[in-house]
DNA sequence: TTTATATATGAACAATTGTTCATATGTTAT
DNA sequence: ATAACATATGAACAATTGTTCATATATAAA
């Protein structure tokens, strides 16, 4: 990046490894790659969205279960469904009034299971 | 707008598919595990904790190296490394004054594979 | 000791985020 | 048409969070 003069401007050290900082620099994806991945993280990170997903990875459930379920308001749930869904991590379908949303991601549950199994080693 | 009497407290709706939300709330976690696990999540929730723990699953960084690489400030860096310390996904040894990070966990690169492989769908 | 350097941390601030409230939209029944 | 109901959504608010700034701590060298 801007490690010319031996000396970088966001960083007050001197003493810089710069193989390592030059070899990883080459090994990381790009930016934008990253902030999604962040972004896809963040979406896991909360623990309203975490009970939906876990829920929905159960059984089809309508807004209504699920908030009856969490014992949350409607409105809340209906909120955090539509980051879900624009993470496509869940699918919805509408049937007369009531709309169903179920998983739209086999992998949620292997990432899930990933936390899991990082959080049970200790 | 609000109906009072015989209706679940957080829910306002009327049709309430019972025996669904019973069997998923016998198959829900403990609370506690899925607030753990949205806390994890969150970790790897911010770009740039996700690009530290990029970096380190390609080599072991100090934090300078690492504010470099980032072209970010040390106090910042060094914020960040105490979160990712405390989720357990980092390690450090200090050598002299210089302090050595690396990832602490085999599985932060199967969730960060996970969460590419649902990026890279559709 | 004093000085320099690498890292850590508390406080303040701006930016982001989740919930509530009120209301809008879409569908079914009357 | 109107009413009832399931869901969606904008605005406001409080709570959380990431960065900066200033400073503290830890180690090494002079």
């Amino acid at each position: 990046m801007n490690a010319k003069n031996g000396r970088i401007a966001s960083c007050d050290c001197n003493l810089i490894h710069k193989e390592t900082v030059e070899y990883v620099a080459g090994k990381m994806p790009a930016d934008e790659n990253l902030y999604d991945l962040a972004e896809l993280f963040k979406v896991f990170g909360d623990t309203t969205r975490i009970k939906i997903l876990c829920a929905l990875t159960e059984a089809e459930m309508c807004v209504c279960d699920i908030a009856a379920l969490l014992n949350m308001s409607q409105s809340s749930i209906s909120h955090q469904l539509r980051i879900l869904k624009q993470a496509r991590l869940v699918r919805y379908r509408r049937d007369g009034k009531v709309v169903y949303y179920s998983i739209d991601d086999e992998h949620v549950k292997q990432i899930f299971d990933q936390g899991l199994i990082h959080l049970n080693e200790k």
